[in-house]
RNA sequence: GGGGAGAUACCCAAGCGGCCAAAGGGGGCAGACUGUAAAUCUGUUGGCUUCGCCUUCGAAGGUUCGAAUCCUUCUCUCCCCA
């Protein structure tokens, strides 16, 4: 391992923008040991192959990881293949589904896609959970159970406000921190990576470590980044998310309808500018020099571009400034093609996957939210002749009608 | 094992024989205002061949002219006792 910095300055850039580090002590210890050994650490970070779909919000944590590849340390990215195919069976909890082999493969693959667009790959090692969770006999779990109490597992908040409010906890939601642990005995992780939602697992993977024999990781948690909505965090099920596999144009427009006050959140935790750098920017905002749109901007440029590369942030830029700032149509739109000569309104809107049903088509079109050729459309039972008309529904929503 | 409470639309939560497609709030969507902001205001929020009809109130049966509301059984959750 070649590495220019020391520890000390290694645990300066790592401790950066992190929620907290339990302990940053015990950090430098190991930079220091990793440093005397000439052996890198191994960071690990968990993921959870049940949503392949990677947002803005888990890129925090990954940049994160990159940070420390770049130092010189080993990134083990794990796959919760085994967990994944457990899932939840109570079915209480919408965002644990139980998945087959085949999914979690599929998932797993798409997942690390999306990563090594942020993490080099091949100074990344990919592990799945399921070969050493796998071999586990019933006597080996139930090992692994009598090495943590009840009231400790009470002690994460969200155990102990269901309790207090009389929701049902399984049992099997108490073995998933256990798990977690245990993973990181498997793996001998000197470094655990996630969301402030993951403080408790990741700490009792601590104290498994112990009871195992091992020494107890640093927990580094990462802030959890607010969806678009700015106020819960940014999750797929709840429509609040900028996905980096989405289009140039969306991913640049998502980024421009966030709050003005959001906007420094995401500077802070989605680029590497300094957090005096963003203080100022926020004075200038605050006595009237900038206009928060321009740095918002740059923000969505910014975001853009790091998926998308410089030509995808210019036409994302190119195209909101039509679409919204002049209130042209946009360039690129989809097609819809018909045979017949006239078709009604609200087929079109169902046809084109703008509504999921009549009545919301009605209902939308009563309020004024359809447009032909920039003309509101008042009547619920219209026939459109097809000719090459833009429809528009809603504020983004755009299709081009053709006959064929 | 015994006793008690409860399950209502995306979420929370009223309703307790007809006036209930079901109050209120949150969230969502649309409109106005804007910087596609935020805040605010207004409308809307089961489906359909939409001035009418059809399917919803944990599940299945039953009583009734008529049930989310009453009865029976079942499923699930919570509390107390053992």
């Amino acid at each position: 391992m070649k590495n220019k910095r020391s520890p000390k300055e290694q645990l300066d850039i790592l401790v950066e923008k992190t929620e907290s580090v339990y302990s940053s002590s015990e950090l430098l210890k190991k930079l220091e040991c990793s440093e005397r050994e000439m052996r890198p650490l191994k960071i690990k970070y968990g993921a959870d192959p049940s949503a392949p779909d990677i947002h803005l919000g888990h890129t925090v944590v990954i940049q994160k990881l990159k940070t420390f590849q770049d130092l010189g340390h080993e990134i083990i990215f794990l796959i919760g293949d085994f967990t994944a195919m457990i899932g939840d069976p109570t079915g209480r909890s919408k965002t644990r589904p139980s998945l087959t082999k085949e999914q979690v493969a599929e998932n797993a693959k798409t997942y690390q896609e999306q990563i090594f667009k942020i993490l080099d790959k091949d100074k990344t090692k990919v592990v799945y959970n399921s070969d050493w969770l796998g071999k586990m006999t019933f006597t080996d779990v139930i090992s692994l159970t009598s090495r943590y109490t009840v009231a400790r597992m009470l002690e994460r908040d969200d155990f102990s406000k269901r309790y207090k409010s009389n929701i049902p906890i399984t049992v099997l939601e108490f073995l998933y921190p256990l798990i977690q642990g245990y993973d990181s005995v498997a793996i001998n992780a000197d470094v655990e990576l996630g969301g402030t939602d993951q403080t408790f697992n990741m700490l009792v993977g601590r104290d498994i470590q112990r009871e195992y024999g091992g020494s107890p990781q640093v927990v580094m948690t990462m802030p959890i980044l607010e969806g678009t909505d700015g106020v819960q965090k940014m999750s797929k099920s709840l429509g609040n998310y900028v996905g980096i596999t989405e289009k140039a144009e969306d991913m640049y427009g998502k980024v421009m309808s966030i709050s003005d006050e959001l906007m420094f959140r995401y500077y802070l935790l989605l680029s590497d500018k300094r957090k005096e750098d963003i203080d100022s920017m926020k004075n200038a905002v605050d006595s009237n020099i900038t206009h928060p749109m321009d740095i918002k901007k740059d923000l969505a440029f910014y975001i853009t571009k790091r998926f998308h590369g410089t030509s995808g942030a210019i036409s994302g830029a190119n195209h909101f400034k039509k679409v919204f700032s002049k209130r042209e149509d946009p360039e690129d739109i989809r097609k819809i093609e018909y045979t017949e000569k006239e078709v009604w309104i609200i087929k079109i809107l169902k046809d084109a996957g703008f509504v999921s049903s009549t009545s919301e088509a009605r209902r939308l079109i009563s309020q004024g939210g359809v447009k032909l050729d920039n003309e509101k459309i008042t009547d619920v039972d219209a026939k459109i002749s097809i000719n090459d008309q833009i429809l528009r529904c809603g504020k983004r929503n755009f299709i081009c009608l053709k006959k064929v």
